[in-house]
This record gives structure tokens, C-alpha cells and sequence, in this order.
DNA sequence: GCGAATTAGTCACCTTTTGTGACTAAAGTC
DNA sequence: GACTTTAGTCACAAAAGGTGACTAATTCGC
């Protein structure tokens, strides 16, 4: 089932799988076959037929046995920078994965975001775009929903909010605006977790929807 | 200068060149060559050692004298659908040339937007993507009011951000957005366009950075 | 058992942002 | 001079957003 690298593939799809670990979200990198010590994004030379996107889908399958739960292209990546696949571009994809039911298949590893290992400059590119890909999704598509079990607490739902924003938010801020959005039911189960008060369990159970209702924003970064 | 297709070329690189002529977008298009009467976007096949941006450039170069104001990757298309240059992907670019400098060379035509002829299913994809990642840029980088001349009146600049958004805006809010932003300054000088009172002409010159100081936002279009 | 610590959940207040209609100003048209 | 047209501004109300403080329910240490 594994694919062998073929030299001659013009181009590949890389795929940045991320989940949320504990604290942390990490992402899965496999051994570079054909680099010495290099670890790499699992990647694949995709098949005549295929879709890029099934292609990225049968990464993430052949790596943890399972599809992402979200999954959008990031871009093509190019510009002279060294790959392992040795393929002139990548077709890049994020996925996102529940880390529970996600257990790597032989020669992939979770690596945590803030201490990864040394990457082709390529991939260390795709790796950052696909920060910003989350980030900009966040607010447009229920990709942290998704991330968590079928039911979760509002304090788990913020703190992957927070991991996937990569700052912190306010707790009462943030359960107005879900609260606004309807997009949250609660179950009539509670959850103790060691210490403090037990937390009520909601489901995703969108019942609205926005109105995409807004003047222009000037929220340029550089001049 | 003109390229000529390479048929065991594996991708293209696709650019979507926008202005806004008159009172409506329009999109450069040329007459495919390999197919017969299809209009196509402009593209080329890159040369080995080139950055995919840069050959964007060159296609624009090439149709129009003269570099977009403002470039951005749209991303790659693939998906099995026919494309004029019989590659199996194409990375596809959009370009934002202001209409007062761009005149196309020999063979290429700009089309209103609204009216556009048949192109190659991937094309149109392609276009569509286009359009979405201008208005999604349209807050984050000062791509419309290079669209314009050095100086313009406000209400040239609110009828550019109408045009690419698509959407009517509010006088007031426009200004007062704009303001809050120190994008602009005034200059001494005034234009009398026939009818009304005179406007005044002002120059881009940003001030002063936005803080990117905000929570989260819930807006889902599709539950 | 009891107070401290911890986490959940809510409220109230205030500031900022945004939508919007109405107003004044300066030009042309008849 | 009255009317039309475009520019530019104001002021009010509504909505959104930041924040600290409060109550509630549990565990831990003693």
C-alpha cells in the first residue's frame, strides 16, 4: 500500500495533518525515506484520475487509517526549494484530525508544532501556511467542532479555539458570541473532572444561519 | 516571446488577470490556439529554475506590457477537468492591473466579468476562485486603491471596493472605517466631474498600523 | 467537618464599532 | 432662482466586544 517515491513525478501532495495533543497541536511526520535522517510531511505522487483532493484523503488514510475530518488545499509550493520527493512542486493540503481516534500506522509520528524537527525549506513553508490556512478558516467553517468528541464541554471547546488561534480568549466573550451563533446544544450530562465544579456537555447542533452582514474592513498589517 | 504549448508539459500556471474597467470587472482572456473558438485564460508553462509567481508575472508581462499591482496564488486545479493546455494540473494565479496602463498586446481581450464566454470547466473554477480571493484579501492589503490612480476621490475608492466586493456600501461607514484606518491624506487639490460639488482628491498614505486585537467570530454560512 | 483551592457558569457595565437617515455644501441645468 | 446632482459630515441608535466580578459546585488538605 505504500507508495514508492517515483523520481520522475512532476509534482506531489503533501499533507500537514494536525491535531490537537493535550496542550499542544502537533502535526504527523514520517521518516524521509529517501533523505538521510530527514523527517518529512507524508506525501504522496498522485495517481492519473485522481483528484488532488482524494489524493490528500488517501495520504492521511494510508498514515492513520482514517480521513480527516476537515480538509482544504493550501496552495502550490514551488520556488527552487529542495524536496524530498525530489518532484519539481507540492500541492500542499491541511488536514485536521481528532487525536483520539487518530493512532499513526508504522513510520509516522506526532511531532508537537512548537519543537519540530529540521524540515526541507519547502515543507518548513508548508507547514507555516498551513497555520494561517486554520486560522482563517477558523471563523468560517465548525473545523474546531470537529476536533473534539461528539460531545465536549465549553471549556474544551474554547481551549481548542485558543490552541488553534494561538491566544488566549475570554471566557465570557467567547460564550456570548457561541451563544449567538446557535450553534451549540446542551445535553443533560455533566462531566466531573477532578477538581472544581462540573461542566455541562453540549453537542454541535448548528440551528441558524449568520448573515454574512458587514461593511469593510481596513485591517491591514503593513502599510 | 510567445510560448508555445507544450503538450508533455505535466502543469500550467494560470493567471486570472482583473481590473475594473469602467463600472465593472473584467478579466483578460485569450483565444486558445489548441482548441477551437474557446476563449482561455492567459498561461504558460514554467521553465525549470523559475518560481511560480515569477511565471505568473511573465504570463501578465507578456499579455500586457506590464506586472500586476497586486499577486496571489489561488491555488492548484486539477480534478479531471479539461484544460486548453492538456496539462494535468494548473496552478492558477490572480493579478490586479489597474485599466488606465494595461493595454493587451495582440490576442488578448478583456471581458466584463458578468458576460464571459464558455471557457474550460477548470477555467471557470479557476475564475470563481479568483473572485473569492480578492474579496478575501480586499481587508487585509491595499490592493484597491492600487487599482486606482496616484490620486483619486473617495467616492472612486468606494466604487472600487463596490466592484470587487460585489456589494453596495454605506457613505458614511466607508468613510468613517477609512479614517479610523489612516490609510489616506488629503491633498490641496479638487475635482469637478460635470455635475455635483467638487471632490477631493486624496493620496494613499497609510499611517499607522491596526492592532490585530479581536476574539473570535462564529460565521458559518452552512451549518 | 470545614475552609481553601479550583473549575464552571453568568452578569453587569462600559467601550467600541457599525448601520443608517438626515443634514449641509457646492456645483450644474433649466 | 428653483431644482437636481454629487460631496461631505453629523448624530443617534443598535449591535458587538472587552472585562472584572460575582455565584455555584466540586476536590483537597487538615
Amino acid at each position: 500500500m505504500r507508495e514508492r517515491p517515483s523520481r520522475t513525478s512532476p509534482y506531489s501532495v503533501d499533507v500537514v495533518l494536525v491535531t490537537a495533543m493535550g496542550n499542544e497541536l502537533a502535526i504527523l511526520l514520517t521518516r524521509g525515506s529517501t533523505e538521510r535522517e530527514r523527517w518529512a510531511l507524508p506525501w504522496r505522487a498522485p495517481q492519473t484520475g485522481e483528484t488532488l483532493e482524494a489524493a490528500a484523503i488517501r495520504v492521511a488514510e494510508h498514515a492513520l487509517g482514517e480521513s480527516p475530518i476537515w480538509t482544504e488545499q493550501i496552495g502550490a509550493f514551488g520556488d527552487a526549494k529542495r524536496h524530498p520527493s525530489e518532484s519539481e512542486i507540492s500541492i500542499a493540503f491541511v488536514g485536521l484530525v481528532p487525536h483520539e481516534t487518530a493512532s499513526p500506522t508504522a513510520g509516522y509520528t506526532w511531532f508537537p508544532m512548537r519543537d519540530l524537527p529540521p524540515l526541507s525549506p519547502r515543507q518548513r513553508a508548508i507547514v507555516e501556511a498551513a497555520t494561517r490556512t486554520i486560522q482563517s478558516r477558523l471563523d468560517q467553517a465548525p473545523i474546531a467542532f470537529r476536533l473534539l468528541p461528539s460531545t465536549f464541554t465549553l471549556s474544551e471547546l474554547q481551549q481548542v479555539y485558543e490552541l488553534l488561534l494561538g491566544k488566549r480568549l475570554h471566557k465570557a466573550s467567547f460564550r456570548r458570541a457561541l451563544q449567538a451563533a446557535w450553534l451549540v446544544e446542551p445535553t443533560d450530562e455533566w462531566r466531573s473532572e477532578g477538581r472544581g465544579r462540573p461542566a455541562q456537555l453540549y453537542r454541535y447542533a448548528p440551528k441558524k444561519r449568520r448573515r454574512p452582514h458587514r461593511g469593510v474592513r481596513f485591517d491591514f498589517l503593513f502599510p
